[in-house]
DNA sequence: TTGCTTGCAAATGATTTGCACTGCT
DNA sequence: AGCAGTGCAAATCATTTGCAAGCAA
């Protein structure tokens, strides 16, 4: 799947690449680049910032900025399941949970009706939630 | 409000604070740094970063970040009404919204289960809505 | 070969900080 | 007077980029 998204862009699925692809697989959560770079330390880090940049583009990687810290990686949607986010306010973890069907339902609705209000058109959501993890409880 | 907020805090509420308080009511939207400045010309950068994260400690200000360009600042829900963002993928542009209060209880229900099944304890919760503005459409 | 990829080191750019000065209290 | 707040210029630090060398089609 990833490989068909880069050739797509006429992008090649390198060794690096695939080794992104794979530690990002390999842990469900989404990873620091540091993180990144523990999971798979024969990265070098501009290579690694780059071909996370080029997967973001080709759609293989989705990006998350929280706080002012490193950015958090993880696969994108497609190539996994559309989810959130719980946030730990204390620690920085990130883990991802998934919605009931019928409210993810309810809010697509209700986003919808914003694009008559309002004019704007949505194409996606992403909701954060913030609190405390388990381990910092 | 911003005020006693700051006061709580033993921090005063000096000129350079107000005019950050009112430049961010005035504008109904969060704003960039650069943004503020434009409508506050005589706020010094620095000043207004370090006021900035002041009263996001002390809770007037809510700081957002979103792609890797300016984070945009707002005015703290609890000084106005809590809602949500939407954000043009265009031209970065972003506005406010709020939701039914119903579906509003529905997600907060759905969260407040999360706390049983992961031992994550929910705070609060920001959504994202991606998508066209009105005018970039 | 020809051009995309890589890794290193250097550059970038938003945000932060040191410091001397100003202004409340 | 005494300490918090300000502005300037310099420092930070995550991320990006230039460039020479490596590798694949």
């Amino acid at each position: 799947m990833a490989r068909e998204r880069l050739m797509e862009r006429d992008q090649r699925y390198t060794t690096g690449r695939r080794r992104i692809v794979e530690a990002l697989t390999s842990t469900g959560a989404p990873v620091t680049l540091p993180a990144l770079l523990q999971l798979a330390p024969e990265l070098s880090q501009s290579s690694a910032y780059r071909n996370l940049a080029i997967m973001e583009e080709a759609g293989v990687v989705r990006r998350l900025v929280h706080g002012a810290e490193h950015a958090h990686y993880e696969l994108a949607e497609d190539l996994t399941e559309h989810h959130h986010h719980l946030i730990c306010e204390d620690c920085g973890l990130i883990t991802d949970v998934t919605l009931d069907a019928s409210l993810e339902r309810s809010l697509d609705r209700a986003f919808e009706g914003l694009a008559d209000e309002s004019g704007f058109s949505p194409r996606h959501h992403a909701i954060d939630i913030f609190g405390r993890c388990a381990s910092c409880a």
